[in-house]
DNA sequence: GTCTATAAAGAGATAGAC
DNA sequence: GTCTATCTCTTTATAGAC
């Protein structure tokens, strides 16, 4: 962050467009093969000069991993305040979870799949951000299941780690130029997940 | 391969260490992060004594992402081939690949999040092989929804992928040594496709 | 089949000028 | 805020002895 004359702190403009080619290029390369060097190349500067930005290769990483975990926590955590009853809740739930890692999927792809090359400490720390999320997808789960509109001969915990299964892999292989939409994507995981993939018998 | 006395080519024991290694440590490390120095400590040599077994390090991650993708299609090939209805050739589907997948989890894991650090040949030729299990899948889902099994009301391609996201992010997750056997999963994923995880309304 | 020794290349990061 | 120049370390891989 940088403090600008109005006395706020902001993020200085070259710094979002690191965050942002980190992102891309830890997503496309992994994290350990991609190079200080592609990433200055990619800002258009030496690579002795992102060091005025950045302390380390590592911070890059770290800081993309908190910005996602708070991004997807709140918007979720806003989403499932917002709604009414439990299962609308969970319906809050996945649509915001799909909106919010697919519209910032390289930091979210990249944040749940190079979590291993932090330090020890902040890996900790990024570990931590990811249970407490899980911690709020686990009570909206469970009281979904305690209003009687999930199952309930299925340990919560099975239910949550199925629902996140089918919520994460998703960004292995979502394309934004593709012809389904983040909110037809959504609507297709809810009902799957709710419902099943099976043909309902008929009800006559 | 060695070829030994009785003129039959058969991998050689230090080769088959090395390639579970290589799974372990690709993991664990990335494939990127773990350096032919770890290998030769998990095995107890040198570093330069690797290269009488392999040709590069790429090798490794190669002949284990192949050597995955063959168990896991031969495996769900023949599961699905000793099965009769269209839905119970599903749940077999869904039994053999969590088994398969599990039983071998490391080369599995591997093979699905490191594919990027492979040669481009080398990389077009294993996306060629998951590409040909996953029309194996596409064919039983297709004929579920056939045979009414599978909703119609959802587009195949569709219900793949939601198929694929409950599977694979399980190797992110899953423990060998946790109380859920691969078996009791692979049945509580196969009731939340297929059933979903909403309570069923009262029949009466 | 494994060793010691080392070549060759590339990595992350720093110093100091502008 | 960016540059050139460079240090230092580690990496993959090879050569040749045993």
């Amino acid at each position: 962050v940088d403090t600008t004359g109005n006395g706020r702190a902001t993020a200085s403009s070259t710094r979002i467009q690191l965050l942002r080619a980190a992102a891309m290029l830890f997503r496309r390369n992994g994290y350990e093969a991609t190079t200080i060097r592609m990433l200055a190349r990619q800002l258009g500067i030496q690579s002795a000069s992102l060091y005025y930005h950045i302390g380390k290769k590592e911070d890059l990483l770290y800081e993309l991993s908190v910005e996602a975990l708070r991004e997807i926590d709140a918007a979720v955590g806003e989403a499932v305040r917002g709604a009414g009853t439990a299962i609308e809740r969970l319906e809050a739930l996945i649509h915001a979870h799909v909106e919010t890692a697919l519209a910032y999927q390289d930091a979210h792809a990249v944040m749940l799949l190079e979590l291993r090359s932090l330090s020890p400490d902040r890996m900790q720390e990024v570990i931590g951000l990811r249970t407490r999320y899980e911690r709020l997808v686990e009570r909206v789960v469970a009281e979904a299941q305690a209003a009687d509109a999930l199952r309930g001969d299925t340990a919560p915990r099975l239910l949550v780690l199925a629902l996140l299964n089918l919520l994460n892999w998703t960004i292995f292989w979502y394309r934004s130029d593709g012809a389904l939409s983040r909110g037809e994507l959504a609507d297709v995981l809810t009902t799957l997940y709710v419902d099943g993939a099976g043909a309902r018998p008929p009800s006559g």
